[in-house]
DNA sequence: CCTTTTTATCTCGAATTCGAGATAAGTATA
DNA sequence: TATACTTATCTCGAATTCGAGATAAAAAGG
């Protein structure tokens, strides 16, 4: 292998790593923010998913948060007996069963969803409003190649 | 608050969603390129970080592969059941147990770390050299302002 | 129709991570 | 020295995620 090609590896290992490392850090003080709420992650995502699209099945909830089916009911399950989540079956198709938001769940999410956009806000306060758009632009292309391998 | 506001909260959010997505894909491949070698992200970490900085304190593991003492704990013992590294304690400080990689396990890392660099490489490859640089400049600059909040 | 395949949800057990606290050893202070 | 604080590692139980497989319903093909 060339020197070239050496270095041009390292440079792509070097990016994965602070890629990696920035997104720790990141997730981090999401996670601490959402906790704060006594939720987790996850919880948090689901919550948002439907506070932003309405009512979905269960099913889309794994392909748009990214977890396991298996994941999913346990975390609906979490939700519905805390009371911000209920389910409903879909009367044409029995297979499919539907989450929505109840109303204390979409009160908790007027709640706390301002205040956790505010500290994202403060959270990648290190760049400025170009960086972020060029970030955007290279992280776009970058997930969009390591998507599709 | 003012429509100014709002934008920039969202772009920050923006930036958010799309770092969390590139980080996601990427550790996936990394993570597929990995468990094909039988080990798991962590297992990977603690041997990486042995095999390019030798015998370590394994307080100090924790520190840099970022993870809870009882964790590292469990993902030592796993590894020294699977005979890649092997405690030594301290001669000096008996609270202090080194860890070290053994023979099977400098070799494993011989055999795997070229083939996953090349793998990383290659999931990096949507974006040019140049971008990189940009990318490493600007998530330091994210990473470094989100880790010190 | 009847069989096969696909789809949606759930159950179960394993793997991984964490936090709290235990233990034991080193360090500092009165 | 005796006492208190700090540090390093480990134990234990809980939380979260996954994969494999079960169940049931819908869709497709003959």
């Amino acid at each position: 292998m060339s020197r070239e090609e050496q270095e041009a590896e390292e440079l792509s290992l070097k990016t994965f790593t602070v890629l990696t490392r920035a997104a720790q850090a990141v997730k981090k003080q999401a996670e601490e923010d959402i906790r704060q709420h006594g939720l987790n992650p996850t919880e948090f995502a689901v919550l948002e998913l439907l506070y932003h699209k309405g009512e979905q099945p269960i099913q889309k909830i794994g392909g748009k948060v990214l977890i396991a089916s298996s994941s999913i009911t346990y975390v609906v399950d979490k939700l519905e007996k805390k009371a911000y989540l209920s389910r409903r079956p879909c009367p044409t198709d029995r297979r499919v069963t539907y989450a929505s938001l109840t109303e204390e769940g979409t009160d908790l999410m007027n709640e706390i969803f301002p205040k956790h956009r505010q500290r994202m806000h403060d959270v990648l306060g290190g760049v400025t409003e170009d960086e972020k758009t060029s970030l955007i632009e290279l992280m776009k292309k970058l997930g969009m190649h390591a998507g599709s391998l």
